[in-house]
DNA sequence: GTCTATATTTTGATAGAC
DNA sequence: GTCTATCAAAATATAGAC
């Protein structure tokens, strides 16, 4: 790809998830890579196209980067685990363009829109499939899948939203507690236990 | 309040939850009433302004609401239970505010912004005390706290991306489930089964 | 490929009549 | 309290020179 073309894209992801997609102009990406507002046209059709050029990769990379987690196990358990991993440490190492990515949906337009939708789907099929298979296998818990996807996949999400490069705590050790959250989460279902079934009440005396 | 006020209000809330703060116009929210422009500045002494007393009540109903929830109880893990029900059932019913609240932060003035970031941190240190106290009392694993209480609210936060009013699940149901999955994930602590101390690891066989 | 210059719209906000 | 009229600034995008 050409030197500027990638220049703008990584001011604009800068720019994007520091101030937003709306709050952002073209003068202000321009400014950002040393060149005139007018010569961004000449490597995107507009400032849609731009956004949803950073979207569209980035969808695309998080589904590689699942596909490869998951090429690792056949046991559900495991996979699940690998998902989970795959997802929050995405998230977390890419934490500019994810954030955009699951924040300014409303900023395409409805045909670019209705192609991530189909893309962010197919995404969260592949988490409530895993979720279905431990439920069929007694592995998890049988309880609403959609809404347990949801809640896996909205948590590491918005780690995004708070996690700090610089901070304490690495993406590694991130992602092991929320993968430890999100499988005990799973594991031990949703019926709370003084009302579940007496199989489901055996909590470790603590 | 005068009637005006309150539906410039309204209105303003399901615009800037559809389209969001910065792709609203002061002229959209004019329409939506049946007034003129200019007329929403005898209300509000700017569109920012508009935007944070939407965030202020809502932020300060959230506390409210809170309170009157942990006021319930005084042992440790219904008050977490209880928190967490609060948590997900305000978000849920007041999505729209609540979703303006946790995604419009970059709108506001930097004084309007440092005195929500104020009152959120107040809110979330409320959780971050529940653990720190759970943990204490051996009800919980050890572990990251702010991390945790962080997932917590985030987890629930999320539901107002994707909570339907007109779906099959009611607030009570996806409070219910969000609850358990909570409150498990924390009292299984974030160790990995495998590599836990031997008397947090008598699962219940399934 | 990048520039200068500009067209066109729209924005948030104000002034002053009623 | 709401209106009409208007301001000044900024937005996205295009045309055409170099």
């Amino acid at each position: 790809m050409a030197a500027m073309k990638e220049t703008i894209t990584q001011v604009a992801i800068d720019l994007f998830f520091q101030k937003g997609y709306f709050a952002t102009s073209i003068s202000d990406i321009a400014r950002g890579c040393g060149i005139q507002k007018a010569s961004i046209y000449y490597h995107f059709a507009s400032k849609e196209a731009l956004l949803f050029t950073i979207m569209y990769s980035t969808m695309q990379d998080l589904l590689t980067c699942l596909d490869r987690y998951l090429a690792r196990s056949t046991e559900v358990a495991e996979r699940m685990r690998a998902a989970v991993r795959s997802h929050v440490s995405f998230h977390l190492e890419r934490q500019k363009e994810t954030f955009i990515a699951s924040s300014e949906l409303r900023g395409l337009s409805p045909d670019h829109l209705s192609i991530l939708i189909e893309k962010r789907d197919a995404y969260e099929r592949i988490f409530q499939e895993l979720i279905h298979e431990g439920v069929a296998q007694g592995v998890y818990a049988a309880g609403e899948v959609k809404i347990l996807s949801y809640a896996i996949l909205t948590l590491c999400t918005a780690g995004a939203f708070w996690f700090r490069p610089d901070g304490r705590l690495s993406v590694d050790a991130v992602a092991t507690i929320y993968e430890n959250f999100v499988l005990n989460g799973l594991t031990a279902g949703q019926t709370r236990w003084s009302l579940a079934p007496a199989h489901l009440n055996q909590r470790p005396a603590l």
